[in-house]
DNA sequence: TCTTGTGAAAGGCTTCACAGCT
DNA sequence: AGCTGTGAAGCCTTTCACAAGA
């Protein structure tokens, strides 16, 4: 992740920490829901409450974009939608190009969260011929083949991979030819892209393993006790173990 | 050297700082592939290429679970895969429910990666009584009535809730209830858990909305130069700031 | 000679606690 | 009286650079 540096200092104060803007979409959505409910103003407290994260670091972050708030008040809820929006480039039109419509592509272009923000799916994209022309929410499904002229003429520069992990970097080194410039990637595969594109990757199963991760630790929690057990050496307590013998397969589809 | 928190000072060692729990299963994926092409060992250098990470954090990373490799050599490919495999609890079997069979539901359900490691989708859940008895990836669909039921008879202690945000926190609480441990949410919603849960999220949108933060600030890049403009005021520069009016609705599906 | 394992330094993020405004 | 905005402290993570060992 991580933008890489590398350019000049900004003229100042350009420098948000990458774990504020993180947060900020966070935000964002709650002031929202607020917003709806047309909640007038919010307390860092209150935000923070449901934003799922705490006061200090919401003041925090929010005093990298400036000061929005009143002392004593709190802050206006349509102004820092309006501010926070902006600040994330969420005030034009991203057109963004899905590649790979399987279930999960098909998900993706059915998700209401993509229009709901400056997020308009511009075109699917699919490497199967019979899948050409079929409409996925409400969107013909195109051929691969057109992918460079789909990102030209529309100009798309964000693009999503859903492919199997087998066809992404393909996929990816394409998109990057015809001027996209930042990747969210699905497949679980690590890209390689040229300085200035970003890459941002969701992994189901990563996931998973990390809470498998913690599960464990919760399981061996009961019979912590003291004992040895150094560092390195087999752990004979915990439950199964299982036969193990060797590992599956990998590549996910 | 970190020591347990809160709880005891553990044995000893029992600390693996949080980041490099979450690239664990980053290495397990390099090194799988390896595996398979039958290399027998491998660098701190080439499974940091691999892995896309840097090998310094890759040695220090290996270094929290013990000195698996060899000076000189490199690490055993087989046995590093074994050993964090053991430590992300993957050498047991997690049964996994999914709740919410819409679109991603059913993309998480055929999901490959799933299965390859050590989970195993026990359950596919969906309140939409018209559901029940279908298959989606040979799995019968099963109506939310029986969730606890489920739950129990399957020993399920990790639940992934692919519901619309309105129903996610209804579907967390039962889990919860139920004897899960560990929830994986796709639903854009924050959920409150007791103390012992763990929560991990996926969000699409907000992953898109990073995305879009740094693709403005390149385009901003070339209009770059000097000049004032401070923290708080108006930018006049970027390309079109489009018409905005106010924001749409919220939740996504 | 080559590569790991690791103290130490550097950098970034979070939390604290309170001054400063309304 | 209340709540924001922010220096300063503390904690965590990454990177450096080299001693130790095969």
């Amino acid at each position: 992740m991580a933008t890489g540096r590398t350019h000049r200092p900004a003229t100042r104060s350009r420098g948000i920490p990458e774990a504020t803007v993180a947060r900020l979409p966070l935000y964002l959505r709650a002031l929202t829901a607020l917003s709806e409910r047309s909640v007038p103003t919010v307390s860092s407290e209150e935000l923070a409450a449901a934003a799922g994260v705490n006061s200090a670091k919401l003041r925090k972050d929010f005093s990298y974009l400036g000061s929005y708030g009143t002392r004593g008040v709190g802050y206006d809820v349509e102004y820092l939608v309006y501010q926070i929006s902006r600040e994330l480039g969420l005030t034009q039109d991203w057109p963004v190009v899905i590649v790979g419509i399987g279930n999960l592509g098909a998900a993706l272009a059915n998700y209401g969260g993509f229009a709901s923000r400056g997020f308009r799916v511009a075109a699917l994209i699919d490497a199967d011929p019979t899948m050409a022309g079929k409409p996925v929410a409400g969107i013909p499904v195109q051929h691969a083949d057109d992918l460079e002229k789909i990102i030209q003429d529309n100009g798309v520069s964000i693009g999503v991979i859903a492919t199997p992990a087998g066809a992404a970097q393909a996929v990816c080194d394409r998109l990057v030819a015809a001027g996209v410039t930042s990747i969210l990637n699905f497949a679980p595969t690590v890209l390689s892209v040229p300085e200035g594109v970003d890459v941002r990757k969701v992994d189901l199963s990563i996931e998973l393993q990390i809470l498998a991760f913690h599960e464990q630790r919760k399981a061996g929690e009961e019979a912590a006790s003291d004992g040895g057990v150094p560092t390195a050496a087999a752990r004979s307590d915990s439950t199964d173990q299982g036969p193990d013998g060797d590992m599956p397969a990998v590549m996910p589809a």
